[in-house]
DNA sequence: TATCCGTGGCA
DNA sequence: TTGCCAAGGAT
């Protein structure tokens, strides 16, 4: 029996099925507005592009909102305060994006007049801009023939040439597929194209591949089982961190914060007052190290599982007459009222929530 | 190159 | 329940 080599992959059907299929979102100029002439806003892909580092298409549109309405333009965010885009950005994430992104809009406002640099090498250069985001950037915002590879297009490509050689070891040669098929025309809707195709059919676990445009092109579906691509890497076991959180309130309604370190874990966010995170600790450990002497009652434990580790916080809680003095620390005591307009990140909301439960809205039970 | 960096949804 | 992993970047 003969095996048939597959057809060469071309950009064209892909082109045709993204005519047909593409998704509506709100950062994207679809293809019949393009041909119309409507050109994206570079400021709208860039920001959309760094809010879905790593990030699903559903978590950023509210983000991605409030951000336009906010700062409609790169010079407005320039101009914002740090903690307020900070604040904006707490519980979407990957907090070193939010400070990057600051830097970046100031560097575009400063030294490029205000205009994002319309090639790959000088969109590069700025903050928070890497691989990816550049070559998406420059071929969606400014039509250039740059080949954008992420997650999406690894198992497109790592499919559509049964490649075997595991990530990220595979990465240049997959990267070199995509450049060889990144049309001159139309680069950036074939990056979306290829971005869609990886999250609405070649999917991780079972890919519709009867649906897909390539499906006869593809080396995986001809000889081989889709589902075995991309082949990676073996990952590392989770360590478990143990540490205890302390939320004081003051008769008028005031709980104690603090700020973390600029760099690091949830760097320059709003945290209660906790101890380092380790791989062990004990109770007594626990109550000894409280920001000042008080009648600290336990009230629970809280869960919650970060990229490399998951931590174990038991959360402590105390209710006293007045404010406590905590500037060496530079703690200061904030309203209950005025939680929403913190830059907590998700663990500490749920700390915060575990110790006095009305304290978010949208807080369970 | 390997490690560090969040969060939520889903099978 | 557990693991996977999503439009990655910085160091």
């Amino acid at each position: 029996m003969t095996i048939t080599t597959p057809d060469t992959p071309t950009a064209k059907p892909l082109l045709d099925w993204y005519d047909r299929h593409h998704r509506d979102l709100p950062w994207r100029i679809s293809p019949g507005m393009a041909a119309g002439g409507a050109k994206p806003d570079p400021y709208r892909v860039w920001l959309s592009e760094v809010m879905l580092q790593q990030t699903t298409v559903q978590a950023v549109k509210p983000y991605f909102a409030k951000f336009l309405q906010r700062w409609p333009e790169v010079t407005d965010l320039a101009a914002a305060e740090n903690d307020a885009v900070m604040a904006a950005w707490a519980g979407l994430g990957y907090y070193a994006r939010a400070r990057n992104l600051k830097k970046c809009a100031e560097a575009v406002a400063k030294e490029h007049g205000g205009v994002f640099p319309d090639t790959e090498e000088g969109l590069k250069s700025l903050p928070g801009i890497g691989d990816y985001t550049a070559a998406a950037v420059a071929a969606i915002a400014f039509n250039r023939q740059a080949a954008v590879m992420d997650g999406n297009v690894e198992r497109v490509i790592s499919r559509l040439y049964a490649i075997e050689t595991p990530l990220p070891v595979g990465k240049p040669l997959m990267k070199e597929k995509v450049a060889r098929l990144t049309p001159a025309t139309r680069p950036g809707d074939f990056a979306q194209a290829m971005m869609d195709l990886g999250a609405t059919i070649c999917t991780p676990k079972r890919p519709a591949c009867s649906l897909c445009p390539f499906r006869g092109a593809c080396a995986a579906l001809k000889h081989s089982d889709p589902e075995f691509f991309p082949v990676k890497a073996a990952k590392k076991e989770k360590p478990v961190r143990q540490g205890a959180a302390f939320v004081a309130v003051t008769a008028d309604g005031e709980i104690l914060l603090r700020r973390r370190a600029e760099s690091g874990l949830l760097g320059g966010m709003t945290e209660v007052p906790t101890t380092a995170w380790t791989a062990r600790l004990d109770g007594e450990t626990s109550a000894a190290a409280a920001p000042f002497e008080a009648a600290w009652q336990a009230c629970g434990t809280v869960l919650h599982v970060f990229t490399h580790f998951e931590l174990r916080l038991s959360i402590w809680r105390t209710a006293i007459a007045g404010k406590v003095d905590d500037r060496a620390n530079d703690g200061w005591w904030e309203p209950v009222t005025n939680l929403e307009a913190q830059a907590l990140p998700t663990i500490m909301k749920k700390a915060i929530a575990a110790a006095i439960p009305l304290a978010f809205k949208t807080s369970k039970e």
